[in-house]
Order: structure tokens, then C-alpha cells, then sequence
DNA sequence: ACATGTTTGCAAACGTTTTGCAACAGAGAA
DNA sequence: TTCTCTGTTGCAAAACGTTTGCAAACATGT
């Protein structure tokens, strides 16, 4: 797991052509720092407390974010947007359906099943990129 | 794709222990017929010109059917809930950015990589459904 | 420091989903 | 069939997460 420092976080902010705000700073840094995805209303409890931002202002952010890809977005099947740091490797997650713990599980070859997909599929033949969400109980649940 | 009469239907969902009232088999059969996952926004139009159902009479069916296993919902990365008949098959979908097209890919080999991943895992040792989505762009549209 | 276009806060609007309640209807028993 | 009990429905209102319009504030390049 990286470990920006906000300078770092600003000079990624200005190379994906956005202004690096005190506000977009915190955001990103509140993201990158996480260890695991936050929902939307975490991020805006967590950040009206640190920084006092007002709810559309992260609402705006966590799109410019996640439009110039330093953000990525995950949806789990109930309701919630999660958000975390763009690292570069999707990898699939683990959710616990109880207390819905999710838990990033790196380094599994899941390119090998997408390239079956495509090749099975009728109507498309490119993709670039994917979810995958196992969902089931965690050991503290069980 | 399987094909049930109303009266099939009825029979599922008196086993699933629910009342099989005339609006839930309307919902059940709607969704069973679908070609492909329906959003709630398509099923509430259907279903009210179809039966003249209330909307929250809808959002009450989806969710005991999903409860009781009837159906499925699936949720993508923009916001809309999809529902489908659960066949008792999960199968990964590839999902056009573009045109929103689904397509269900079937005869996958995933249980390979879901057993992968929770041997890897740290937190769980047991799974029992995923979702698998992949993005790209559909023929048509790239 | 200035000029430019971006970003922000506020409040209101928006679309989807949920709720409370009284009326209704399905399923089993009499 | 009729009765009874409980699950289900319609309606309207509320709740919820997200988006918008606008004027003021700000970041950046000159």
C-alpha cells in the first residue's frame, strides 16, 4: 500500500490536469491513506470534521477524481459507493455479507479467466477492465 | 433460458413460503421473461401499464423475491440496481460503457479463481457467490 | 499583482427507495 | 363455502443519497 505525502498527492493532482485545491488535496489524501474503501458518507463525516468541506464539494471531487483515474469506484450490491485510491492493480474482493468487511486479495491471475470471457462472448471482443466481488462470511462472523 | 408458466411460478413462490398474490407473480413472470437484467426504473413502467401496480408494491416484491432467492439483483458502477430470475447459475457480464448492453456470458470456468482467491485470503475461508463484471465496449459501439 | 478559468459553499432540487397506515386479499381451518 | 388470521397492497409522505445554480473565493500562468 503506497504513502503519499500531500506534496506527492499535488503533483499527481496537476499532472491529471486538475487544481491542486487544499480541498482536493485532503480528499485524495483522506482516500489514500485508507485501508480500505470508504463509503461516500464516511468520507463526508471524516472531511467535514478535518477540513470542514461541504458535501458537494466532495461529491465534485470524487467525480474529477475519479474521472482522471488517481480515484477508482466500487459498488458492492447494496446501495453503498465505496471509494479507493487508484494503485493501479484491480484486484478482486472479498465481502462479509454480516459485517461487510471487505477485504482486497491480491495477486490471483484473474486475466486468464477474462480472456476466456471475451473469447466466449458473441458481442464483444475488447474489455479493459472488470469487478470481481466474492461475497461470504469472514472468520470473525462465522 | 427457462420458461415458466404463471403457474409455475406460483408453486416457486408458495415454496419459497410468500403469499402468491396476482402482483408478485406479475412481478416474478416479468422478470423471468426479461432477455436481459431490468433495471427497477423499466420494471416500474412495465408492470404498472402491465398490472397498474404501485411502485412501492414493486420495490416490496423485489425485495422479498430477492430474499427468498427468487430472483437476483446486480448492481454496476452507475448507480442503477438490475434485477434477474435466479437460474441457479452465476455467470459474469460483460457490460458496454457506451450503449449499457449486458451480455451474460455463460460455461466460464470461475470456480477455479473464486477458490484461488479465498486460499489466498487472510480473513475468509468460505464463499459463496460473487459477481463478475467486465467493461468494455460492445462491437457495435467500438 | 493581475487576469483567467476552476473550484467552493450554500440552499434548493432531484430521482430513487422506504415508510406508516388503513384497506384488502390469500391460505388454511371450520 | 365462510371465517379468521396474517401477509400484502395503495396512497401519500418522508427519507435518502446525489446533483445543480449561482455568486463568491481561489489556484494558476503571465
Amino acid at each position: 500500500m503506497a504513502f503519499y505525502t500531500k506534496d506527492d498527492l499535488m503533483t499527481m493532482i496537476h499532472e491529471a490536469g486538475l487544481r491542486a485545491t487544499e480541498h482536493r488535496i485532503g480528499v485524495l489524501f483522506c482516500i489514500s491513506r485508507a485501508k480500505q474503501p470508504m463509503t461516500v458518507i464516511e468520507l463526508i463525516e471524516t472531511l467535514r470534521k478535518k477540513y470542514n468541506i461541504d458535501q458537494a464539494t466532495i461529491y465534485r471531487n470524487l467525480i474529477s477524481l475519479t474521472e482522471t483515474g488517481l480515484i477508482r469506484k466500487l459498488d458492492f450490491n447494496d446501495g453503498q459507493s465505496f471509494y479507493e485510491f487508484e494503485d493501479g492493480r484491480m484486484s478482486p474482493q472479498i465481502i462479509c455479507r454480516k459485517c461487510k468487511a471487505i477485504e482486497k486479495v491480491e495477486g490471483v491471475p484473474v486475466d486468464i479467466v477474462l480472456k476466456k470471457i471475451i473469447a466466449k462472448s458473441k458481442k464483444f471482443k475488447v474489455a479493459n477492465q472488470y469487478t470481481l466481488q466474492v461475497y461470504g462470511l469472514c472468520k470473525l462472523c462465522s
